[in-house]
DNA sequence: GGCCAGGACACCA
DNA sequence: TGGTGTCATGGC
């Protein structure tokens, strides 16, 4: 572990620093691009080890596709995604999101891809139950565009140590990370995976800092 | 038994 | 434009 520092690191001595402490955590999990947007509406606001089982239900049923989930019965989808909590909502959700990628993509998340990132996120956008940080996990994890996902760690953590403001609005420190990390999608999906990582051990609501691998930069209390 | 988790939206001032 | 209530399950 290095000595700590007394300045303020850059955003990418971090992302160097959080990738020696964990190594590559391949985040984000899912067997089909589709399974990753899934994954990213249910995980709405509640944790992965809820939205696992959920998952696991909808390929026990067999309806983890566009289709499958546009054909299954109502009662059946909620069912399968109660474990991830919000069911009604979430149901509901996800049937409009697959209404939209079958009217407009044959149900082909990588015709979806295919289109410009600006465009692509406008649209996404303006699906009911999309918001940004849903937006962008689709866009960076599922289609591969260079998109930065900004979550709830992400102010935690950055606020804490002084690099951003916590209270700004999600696209003034979705620019911040554009600006700062280099643009590539690897790191990018990269640097997020190792964000959750590290606000699951150490920075939850009530925070237990203690041997956070950021621990050798300065801490901005007033911001925590 | 209470608190919290990787949000999004409707409603209101 | 910003603040608040609502949606729900599972782990600790």
């Amino acid at each position: 572990m290095p000595r700590s520092v007394l300045r303020k690191p850059s955003f990418m001595e971090v992302y160097k620093t959080l990738l020696r402490y964990y190594g590559p955590t391949g985040w984000w999990p899912g067997d089909t691009p589709f399974e990753i947007a899934v994954g990213a509406i249910l995980t709405q606001n509640t944790a992965w080890s809820n939205v696992e089982r959920a998952i696991e239900n909808l390929k026990r049923s067999n309806i983890l596709t566009p289709f499958g989930i546009l054909s299954c019965k109502r009662d059946v989808l909620e069912e399968a995604i109660r474990p991830s909590g919000y069911f009604r909502q979430k149901a509901e959700r996800l049937i409009i999101f697959c209404r939209y990628l079958v009217e407009n993509y044959a149900g082909k998340i990588e015709l979806m891809s295919k289109k410009d990132t600006v465009e692509l996120r406008k649209e996404l956008l303006s699906i009911k139950g999309i918001g940004e940080e849903t937006a962008d996990d689709i866009l960076l994890y599922a289609c591969g565009h260079p998109i930065f996902v900004v979550d709830a760690y992400t102010r935690r953590i950055f606020s804490r140590h002084g690099l951003i403001n916590g209270m700004m609005k999600y696209g003034e420190i979705q620019k911040i990370f554009h600006k700062n990390v280099t643009e590539d999608v690897q790191v990018y999906k990269e640097y997020h995976g190792l964000i959750v990582w590290t606000g699951k051990q150490f920075c939850r609501k009530r925070p237990k800092c203690e041997g956070c691998p950021l621990d050798i930069y300065p801490k901005n209390f007033q911001m925590t």
